[in-house]
DNA sequence: CGAAATTATGCAATCGTTTGCAATAAACCT
DNA sequence: AGGTTTATTGCAAACGATTGCATAATTTCG
């Protein structure tokens, strides 16, 4: 139980310590609250007795009574090939600053993955559930359309994902079409002359990469070929060397859409003898932890996930105070290491 | 909000809904939660005007009413120098697993990452927040004693973690001790002669997988030495240098506490010159997914990540049902790839 | 010293569901 | 037909905390 425990009799309830401090448990509940309206001395025979007794105020209860619950509901939508825990490294960083950040500002987190295939009322579902005072939408994975719906009427959500023109849902994000051109830009100044795209084009973020790489291959007038590539690491990696036999002398330069897709491309590469900065050039995305360690390191385009969270939360806060709030969008940082 | 919405009457509880329906509340209740008390026809009216409205009850009010509320904590300590989001890549990968196998059993997640030092009530905080049926603790940290005094009063945790005699608490975890025992066998095997250990042998996993380690080294005669590494990936690159210029003539076979740190070694070793595994052994642990794509692929010990969720999940739902369960304790496996 | 202002406390309603018990209606038996 | 079951439903009391309003205690002030 607690430290101390002299305490034969179990208080539980409000009402159960107002009983041995003598006091109606309305003065309880200001005591605990910290409010203005008690007398210090009661305020402090009651704050120490509850601390003795290890007594904490049932949060359901209070939530039901002032219609707030403290938690912010967390979801990661899991679309179409995604199947598995794949959004992994990236996503769940990022998870891991959001815990830190909504704690800071005293929320806690619910966590909820979610399969839309399967479950195409995810997200009318975890915000009717009255658990949750407001969302964070992981990924707009292929879920817009749905998001935007919820957004017309539901003020307190922040998605983490792309902003496209229009867009009524509020997102943090970073600049994914001109991190694309950053990564073009970056290969054909290493020398590359015959570009390709690694990765999915469905889902917005990666589309629009793809799409700033776009921009610059047309601007420069070099090639760019746009090789599909599905996330699961299982796939992935045979997929590419697939792309590779196929496609090898047409290409020097290589943008993967993540550094995931990047390390296993490496892999790839080595595998076909191919020397990379020297044979092919290659650019990742995100600027995981790993990417300073793989071999040569990751020429990659960084985002500030600590950044993200931060934006995420404090916009959902300005938002649970009743706030419009625009989108915020982060710029992306090419960071040279020896790939590219 | 919904798909369809003719309504202009907003019926956001249970007795809207009632009022709609032309029954009782209590009807309603019982309708919804698929009671057989209410008759077929009735319960379909209600259960197909619910939807129309997209009415969902209140978890709040459901949970303070029937005294659960559907959702498991997950905490996390932050201990040590582990300030920061460290603990990552195996325990999000965990976090991951809990999160899909909770959901399966209906549960919810709710997330909480506690530095206990500063904040010493933090299982007891949670615990008694009233929010949460279960708790499981991902990680011991160095929170044993405080998790032991927690067991006894309250049957519903359990830990991701280390199992000692005549520990009270129950945990789910892989055997550490034989973890470390098999990779000082394989570096052995592999022809090593002067072991070292990397890593912190303060947390109790890592202990187990030095301790392991030592067994065989006492067993095969073979010197060992323990080079104590922080876990922080900013401050373990300099200490894993510093470590191998004092003593790189000394060891020819290394056993990293995590892949993490097996893949900066890795690092490291490349720095000075030094052919893995030709000049040096290298073992790790955790088969995180990047282990197969380090340069060369990491030998390592895995754990069984996903089967750990399902345990951990498997014995907090028999505990919940007021079962006494035993630890589980999950065999490590050795990987062997390249670097030993 | 008594009236008015101020401060502390208690009372009781409320948040939205669930559920034991009672009441009603329907069906069954002899 | 009358007396039992049985199947549905409604009523109202919880669950535990919060809070507007009223009351009691204390202080302030003319």
């Amino acid at each position: 139980m607690s430290d101390t425990k002299p305490s034969r009799t179990v208080v539980r309830t409000i009402t159960d310590l107002a009983r041995i401090a003598g006091v109606s448990p309305g003065t309880v509940s200001r005591a605990l609250a910290g409010k203005s309206l008690v007398n210090a001395k009661t305020r402090e025979k009651i704050v120490s007795l509850a601390r003795e007794h290890g007594f904490r105020p049932n949060q359901m209860a209070s939530g039901l009574r002032r219609q707030k619950t403290g938690v912010i509901g967390v979801a990661i939508p899991l679309g179409h090939d995604t199947r598995q825990q794949i959004s992994d490294t990236f996503f769940m960083t990022l998870l891991g600053f959001l815990a830190d950040e909504l704690t800071v500002h005293g929320y806690d987190l619910m966590l909820r993955r979610v399969v839309p295939e399967d479950d195409a009322d995810w997200l009318d579902r975890f915000i009717g559930s009255g658990m949750i005072d407001g969302v964070i939408v992981i990924g707009q994975s292929d879920q817009y359309e749905r998001i935007e719906d919820v957004a017309d009427g539901y003020l307190p959500m922040v998605v983490w994902g792309n902003h496209t023109e229009g867009q009524r849902h509020c997102v943090v994000g970073t600049d994914n079409r001109l991190g694309g051109r950053l990564a073009a830009e970056r290969l054909i100044a290493a020398g590359a002359t015959r570009l390709a795209f690694l990765g999915d084009t469905g889902p917005m973020e990666f589309a629009a990469r793809y799409a700033g790489a776009q921009d610059v291959a047309a601007r420069m007038d070099v090639p760019l070929l746009a090789l599909p590539t599905h996330l699961s690491p299982d796939h992935a990696g045979e997929e590419i060397a697939r792309h590779l036999a196929a496609h090898a002398e047409a290409i020097d330069g290589i943008f993967a859409a993540t550094d995931t897709l990047a390390s296993l491309c490496l892999a790839a590469l080595r595998e076909r003898g191919l020397a990379v900065p020297e044979d092919v050039k290659l650019v990742g995305f995100d600027d995981l932890p790993f990417a300073r360690q793989t071999v040569p390191p990751l020429t990659t385009i960084r985002q500030d996930i600590a950044a993200g969270a931060r934006g995420l939360v404090q916009l959902l806060l300005r938002r649970l105070a009743g706030d419009e709030t625009e989108s915020l969008i982060l710029p992306p940082q090419l960071v040279i290491r020896q790939s590219a």
